[in-house]
DNA sequence: AGAGGGATCCCA
DNA sequence: GGGATCCCTCTC
């Protein structure tokens, strides 16, 4: 579970889909070695990598490997259990159905508050936003990842099969 | 289906 | 410094 704590409500949602990225994949931006923007990619375990992309989206990805090595998980979507006014407010789109609000990366990062001032923050500590709780076991699809050109075969997206939030599903198998 | 949007990075 | 690229979104 995602949780985004602002003006003192509570913000939170099941993760629903996410994308891995790791050393010697060509499709991550790690790829390349260390750079200003994806120093936080090499940092330690468990910490966000906050980044800005098409000029309108932030997108959250946690770190998931050792301090040195450039490896992320991204994070596109989440299922929205609490907050949900809030999160429509920030939308900015009042006609949001519930599983539309972070639906997608740069959706779920407008929805949840999520920016620049999050990247390397450390999320198993962070007093303002953090990922906790078990996940209830429930069917996991896999398929190739979204919107990517290099790599772009490989089965590195992983998603709660027929969860309506999660995102891309023209590109999903059943 | 197609445009918009801006930061980043590589190579001159 | 220039230009290709980019882990996308919305509206048409």
């Amino acid at each position: 579970m995602l949780v985004r704590e602002r003006n003192g409500e509570l913000l939170a949602g099941r993760i629903v889909e996410t994308e891995a990225y790791i050393p010697s994949d060509p499709a991550s931006h790690a790829f390349r070695g260390m750079t200003r923007r994806n120093r936080a990619m090499f940092g330690p375990p468990f910490h966000a990598y906050v980044y800005f992309i098409y000029g309108t989206n932030w997108c959250l990805n946690v770190t998931s490997d050792a301090a040195g090595v450039g490896a992320a998980v991204l994070v596109r979507a989440c299922e929205p259990l609490s907050g949900l006014a809030a999160m429509r407010a920030l939308r900015g789109r009042p006609d949001l159905k519930d599983h539309e609000l972070a639906r997608g990366p740069g959706n779920l990062c407008r929805a949840f508050a999520i920016g620049p001032e999050f990247d390397g923050a450390d999320l198993a500590a962070d007093p303002l936003l953090w990922i906790a709780g078990t996940q209830a076991a429930v069917p996991v699809g896999v398929s190739p990842r979204i919107g990517i050109t290099k790599a772009a075969a490989e089965p590195m997206r992983f998603y709660a099969r027929g969860n309506p939030s999660v995102s891309g599903r023209r590109a999903l198998s059943p």
